[in-house]
DNA sequence: TCATAATCAATCAATTTTATTCAAAAACAA
DNA sequence: TTGTTTTTGAATAAAATTGATTGATTATGA
């Protein structure tokens, strides 16, 4: 067996189990141990994969690649209509906050050639942002894994420098593997921070983070409006009039 | 059987395979091992196969596989090399800034696991280093478009509020589609900022760059210490050496 | 904590693969 | 035909890969 195609084969066997010890590893490639060791060392030199005592996992790089993707298409077409009818309700010459995640990911592509500025606490949006020709501002702050959100006292003091005439949050960062993860402080503080500095405020959310948030954190919604689809079941959308006001877009 | 005939059947081979040994190649075409040994040199000089250990396999080229990002082979090696002598710089526990650029790029591989604290205004080198764990702080600032370097006065502002043990410099931004940009002076600010804030500082240049910076150009970086390759022409070096520090790379 | 077991990196010899050289065979031109 | 060039195949030395062994390092469990 030539040594590319079984370092291929190591790599099939991790994005099948995620993690492997080196004894299967041995098994099922028919190579001797240290012939293995070499193989993911060199793996591992090339960020292909992480080694671990006694055996090897993808790297964080390699697992992140499909995520990302898969991670795009939930309730993509969903996300698309609420970004789109959040940012109409801009007008030229506006500033604005993007909150990091993936809902305001989706305005981006409605809020060229209209003259706005962008200040964003969200790494991803940059490049997408700047290659549309938006001016745009980065807080800065300390980058988080995951979801490359700004946060920290950093991004508070970056941020209050500010002013804006709108901010569109998303409800949590969502993380690819973990799900839907319990909102994380850091952000919240951010995202806390950028309401009180904004004239009007809006939450996006599909209809799925809506019946996953508990009422707790309706409260925080509570001083901007929330833009979701007529996904969102009936009753949940009666439940969430109660604390504030809702848009409702239609799929 | 012709040897253009030969070689296409080795493509086609490989086309249906992806990978093939001498072995095969040789039971399938009937020419001797010699033969396709250098048949395989040709097919390969021409950018049409990839020679492997042992066999060969398609390029990417062929497979059109994302070329991880064509990475503009241009001076990469190089560059690589300096990256690598730069980090080398480095104690556990430092705290760096990496500028906006294409060489300090090539830093992150090296500054894995070595317990630093970095400092970027570079957009691109944020995922980067996330995804590899390395504690990232952000400075604000206004995005720049090309480089997605961040610029201007909120960046100064923010970039003031850090003391650096170390910073690395790129000379420019050089975008790899529009080939050497003239120096930006919102760049330049920033660079100059961050020297001033560093206890070392270093500039990371492969020959080319050095090659082409003007007299002008040189006393900003004197006050650095200059890191590039003995590609660099022996009277440039001698020149550049009567301005500051020169480490000269072996590549 | 210690002892035991497992895992690892480094080394070395055996094997395989590669590049180089050289002569024979084939293709070609006059 | 003859001479020249190109291609081919075999032989050999150099280089790379592999598998086993060693001692060191790291995990595990009492």
């Amino acid at each position: 067996m030539l040594h590319t195609e079984r370092r291929e084969t190591i790599i099939e066997i991790l994005k099948t189990k995620d993690t492997a010890s080196i004894h299967e590893l041995v098994e099922l490639t028919g190579a001797s141990e240290a012939t293995v060791r070499r193989d993911l060392s060199k793996l591992e030199s090339d960020e292909q994969i992480k080694r671990i005592h006694g055996g090897a996992s993808l790297s964080r790089r390699r697992r992140n690649e499909p995520t990302i993707a898969e991670k795009s298409s939930v309730n993509q077409w969903e996300k698309k209509k609420i970004a789109e009818a959040a940012a109409s309700l801009l007008e030229p010459g506006e500033c604005l906050f993007l909150d990091a995640g993936t809902t305001t990911l989706e305005m981006i592509p409605y809020l060229v050639d209209r003259d706005l500025v962008v200040v964003t606490n969200g790494i991803p949006h940059v490049p997408l942002l700047l290659e549309r020709g938006i001016e745009t501002y980065v807080i800065g702050g300390k980058g988080k894994q995951g979801t490359g959100a700004l946060v920290g006292i950093k991004a508070i003091e970056a941020l209050k420098e500010f002013c804006f005439d709108a901010c569109f949050l998303g409800i949590n960062g969502v993380h690819p593997v973990h799900g839907y993860t319990t909102p994380d402080p850091d952000e919240a503080v951010v995202k806390r921070t950028a309401l009180e500095l904004a004239e009007r405020s809006y939450v996006l959310a599909d209809h799925s983070k809506i019946g996953s948030i508990t009422f707790a954190n309706i409260g925080e919604l509570a001083l901007a409006e929330v833009i979701t689809s007529d996904r969102l079941r009936d009753d949940e959308r009666t439940n969430l009039k109660k604390y504030t006001d809702v848009k409702v877009v239609s799929t």
